[in-house]
DNA sequence: GAACAATTCTCGT
DNA sequence: GAATTGTTC
């Protein structure tokens, strides 16, 4: 759970940002708070049918906060979380617990017909697992967004990130919602980003030399910082009963010294310490400085800061607290994701869906769960997801503010779409083969939302004239229509020619949109059901119109 | 006033 | 995971 009411402590050093600040860097994104948001849309379908479409809307979720970084021109690198710690098993089982309990109510309440009171059930019983980190992970691939999965804690990893330039792979700064990060001393953080790239900013450099509200961390360094972290409570060691925040800081300002705190703490009567606290703190302290973190360049694990002599003595040689060390190969194929941090075992061969397309050379993927270094693995890997239809659920919306507000022009579309589509992929096709070679197309999985591509026209059949026609050759796509401008549309969702699809436009256009579509109103019974029922809306907060076309 | 315990919320319509 | 609310020291 972070660090209790840390947050909320360093509020006077915390700044509002916008996303595009970022622009042209690198920045490193803590999977594991965009994937909790993300499955709470869904928590009933992740409990009861996993493998349904709504099942994958967490997938949405973070890949439209994927997308607004790279609309921003943002470079994201996803890091998830790896195995838990020896030291924190004891929450994790608890936890564990309480959401299965959950899941048995949710199931018991669900039976009895009381929908609503199930999902709170549901939503308490939803937890991250490897295979849901897989899932997107697959999706990561496909869209050639960089990722490692962390040997233990994401948290760790992002910090060590942060402090490497980025030709060296480092990123400039984390988004996340968890306050361990500070402990960890990243040198840039984002916490509460929303969907419109809004987020509220620490720096650490900044704060430890700025004085504010009473507060000054001027004469702390990192290690200081860090044991007033740890002396508030973290996960891996409960604070003295009586120490919050506000008494950890008072403590480290006024002796400046760890050893200090620690034993003025000791002789105070109000306090109660253990007797192993003190050497607690400094195998906990350890971790925060020096926890075992995946280093792309080698290939092997590292540690967050170069172990030094003095915590070697700390650590009394019991470096297993960090995680046990892992061998090279190991550590590999769990941060390129081949390898379940959890269970050790291949994801590979645990995927459920393996595609049913003949031409695969299933030899191959065997070759491939040695987890060696294919380098094609992420082609053949992501056709494990070809599974489920296409339904209303892939359908999403990509929120922009500065379409909201009207502050940009859409006539480049405003979205990155071009980025999502493979190369030669956008062409227009007109081979009499196409027809049977849609096999070939599969090697895009179908239930990836973010890869939708035009389909080839059937051969002869000329295009409606009303019909929007959407332009993939550019850079960023553009909806066409004979009856608007160019600039008139953002980005069209669904390119199935029998499905419906779904764009966005600015609020100045939208009544020229609805004229298009009230002229086709009268055709509108013989378009598919699902068109029909759809109602073309201004969304009143974001003022941004979705509407729907037949492609 | 500070810490603690229990409870609510995270999405998206 | 955080934020919030009510309770305890």
């Amino acid at each position: 759970m972070g660090i209790p009411n840390l947050l909320r402590f360093m509020k006077p050093f915390i700044e509002p940002v916008h996303i595009k600040k970022y622009a042209g860097q690198r920045v490193g994104i803590d999977a594991y708070s965009w994937l909790h948001k993300g499955a709470y849309s869904c928590s009933m379908e992740l409990c009861m049918n996993p493998k349904s479409a709504g099942a994958r809307r967490y997938i949405s979720y973070f890949m439209h906060h994927v997308n607004l970084l790279r609309h921003h021109k943002v470079v994201p690198v996803v890091v998830f979380d790896g195995g838990s710690m020896p030291c924190k098993s004891a929450t994790d089982e608890d936890r564990h617990k309480k959401r299965e309990l959950s899941l048995v109510l949710g199931k018991e309440t669900l039976k009895q017909g009381n929908t609503a009171a199930a999902i709170d059930f549901f939503r308490k019983a939803v937890q991250i697992t490897p295979s849901m980190a897989y899932q997107l992970i697959q999706i990561l691939r496909s869209e050639n967004v960089e990722f490692v999965v962390a040997p233990y804690e994401a948290d760790a990893q992002l910090a060590y990130l942060a402090t490497l330039d980025a030709d060296q792979g480092g990123i400039a700064a984390v988004i996340t919602e968890d306050s361990d990060l500070i402990a960890y001393g990243c040198t840039a953080i984002i916490f509460k980003m929303d969907r419109f790239g809004k987020g509220e900013e620490f720096i650490m450099d900044k704060t430890l030399m700025t004085v504010k509200d009473g507060l000054s961390f001027q004469d702390f360094d990192q290690n200081l910082f860090t044991g007033m972290c740890v002396l508030a409570g973290c996960d891996f060691l409960p604070s003295v009963s009586g120490i919050g925040t506000k008494r950890a800081y008072s403590l480290v300002s006024k002796h400046k010294s760890i050893d200090l705190v620690l034993s003025t703490l000791k002789l105070d009567k109000r306090y109660s310490v253990p007797d192993d606290y003190t050497g607690s703190f400094w195998k906990t302290l350890a971790v925060f400085n020096h926890a075992r973190v995946y280093d792309v360049k080698s290939k092997s694990l590292k540690h967050l800061k170069p172990l030094e002599e003095q915590y070697l003595d700390y650590l009394a040689g019991d470096l297993d607290i960090l995680g046990p060390e892992l061998a090279p190969s190991v550590a590999r194929a769990i941060a390129e994701g081949h390898l379940n941090p959890v269970t050790m075992e291949t994801f590979d061969k645990l995927s459920r869906t393996i595609s049913p397309i003949k031409f695969i050379d299933t030899s191959a993927l065997n070759v491939v769960n040695q987890y060696g270094s294919q380098e094609n693995l992420t082609q053949e890997s992501s056709i494990t997801l070809c599974s489920s239809q296409e339904s209303e659920d892939d359908i999403v919306a990509f929120p922009v503010d500065e379409i909201a507000n009207g502050e940009r022009k859409c006539n480049k579309g405003g979205l990155a779409l071009g980025k999502f589509l493979l190369p030669g992929a956008t062409k227009k096709h007109s081979s009499p083969a196409l027809e049977h070679n849609k096999v070939k197309q599969k090697n895009i999985p179908e239930n990836n939302p973010f890869k939708k591509r035009k389909l080839p026209t059937d051969q002869g059949q000329a295009q409606d004239q009303n019909d929007l026609q959407i332009d993939l050759d550019d850079e960023e796509p553009v909806v066409l229509c004979s009856s608007l401008s160019r600039e008139s549309v953002g980005r069209v969702e669904s390119q199935d020619r029998n499905e419906v699809s779904a764009g966005l436009c600015r609020p100045s256009l939208q009544e020229s949109v609805e004229s298009v579509l009230n002229e086709r109103s009268s055709k509108r019974q013989n378009l598919p059901k699902a068109f029909r029922n759809k109602t073309n809306k201004v969304n009143e907060r974001s003022g941004i119109m979705k509407f729907f076309v037949r492609l």
